[in-house]
DNA sequence: GTCTTTACCTGTATGC
DNA sequence: TGCATACAGGTAAAGA
């Protein structure tokens, strides 16, 4: 499940492997992963010759973008995985989407089975990502902008910090993990959090953040990043995954329901219930 | 404008 | 063993 540590790994190692190469072709894009104006056949034209710039990252969002200035936008959905590298097989493996041949060798490959990833085109100078927050380890990401986001919402914490609007970068997993690491039941209120609430969320969706991009990412189910090699973040999870288990802080069981069509994992112990005289208030 | 629900999609797990 | 069903969720669009 590719949340903002998963989709910065996979940009270090994309950027690592391909910058200031070349594309020679793109042997394979299918079309059903390209959304906007331009076509799969017109990013299949575009992308050959180019050289690649940098790989830039907006929450889960990334642009390998060429020395023209012009970029491929690349969303991994669920299970996007991709991969960089001089692949062994002469075969690609089944969901392939997108493959494209360096002028190094390698191949950069887009395997999705579920097909929620999508990959467009970026003009120079075009702004890719105008419906999204500010991305969630970003400078421009402050606790006192969070506030002001937060002001007066009458959704639960968790649906909020689901939106990527409010904020860029964070999914289901990091989601329950700084709620339970900031205390927070995620059926609060965002507009019913106090100033100390919103600084200690805010400081718990950087730490954890922080701390899964150090071990490159969680492996739930499929994550992989450039390389092929799975995160290392799975046995940090302290909410996630764990229903039934006992609380590392508390020992009370991890419970979970459903908010706003997502499974949540909590500590009720630790996320003490919005009280009814602070619901009124 | 805000909030909730649904559609998209298929591998995996579960139940009969 | 084999089949049917439920479940997982990021995003966008529709509905309330």
């Amino acid at each position: 499940l590719p949340e903002l540590p998963e989709v910065e790994t996979v940009r270090r190692g994309l950027e690592e492997a391909t910058r200031g190469r070349a594309v020679l072709a793109v042997p394979w894009l299918d079309h059903r992963m390209v959304r906007g104006p331009i076509g799969a056949d017109a990013i299949r034209a575009g992308m050959a010759g180019q050289t690649v710039d940098r790989v830039e990252r907006h929450g889960k969002f990334l642009v390998w973008r060429f020395r023209t200035g012009a970029g491929l936008l690349l969303h991994l959905g669920m299970s996007g995985r991709l991969t960089a590298g001089v692949q062994p097989w002469a075969a690609w493996p089944p969901h392939t989407h997108l493959v494209v041949a360096m002028s190094d060798g390698q191949e950069v490959r887009l395997r999705d089975p579920r097909r929620f990833g999508r990959i467009g085109w970026v003009q120079p100078g075009d702004h890719p990502w105008p419906n999204l927050g500010p991305d969630a380890l970003a400078r421009n990401f402050s606790a006192r902008c969070f506030q002001e986001t937060l002001g007066g919402r009458q959704a639960p914490i968790k649906s909020l910090l689901l939106d990527q609007g409010v904020v860029a970068g964070i999914g289901n997993i990091y989601a329950d993990e700084a709620l339970f690491r900031a205390r927070i039941h995620p059926l609060t209120a965002g507009g019913r959090l106090t100033t100390a609430d919103v600084r200690r969320l805010h400081r718990a969706i950087r730490q954890v953040l922080r701390a899964a991009i150090e071990h490159r990412g969680t492996t739930f189910r499929s994550f992989e990043d450039a390389a092929g090699r799975e995160g290392g973040f799975l046995p940090w999870l302290r909410v996630y995954g764990r229903t039934g288990q006992a609380c590392q802080r508390c020992g009370g069981a991890i419970q979970s329901r459903m908010i706003g069509g997502r499974t949540t994992h909590y500590c009720e112990r630790c996320q003490p219930a919005p009280s009814a005289e602070a619901s009124s208030r």
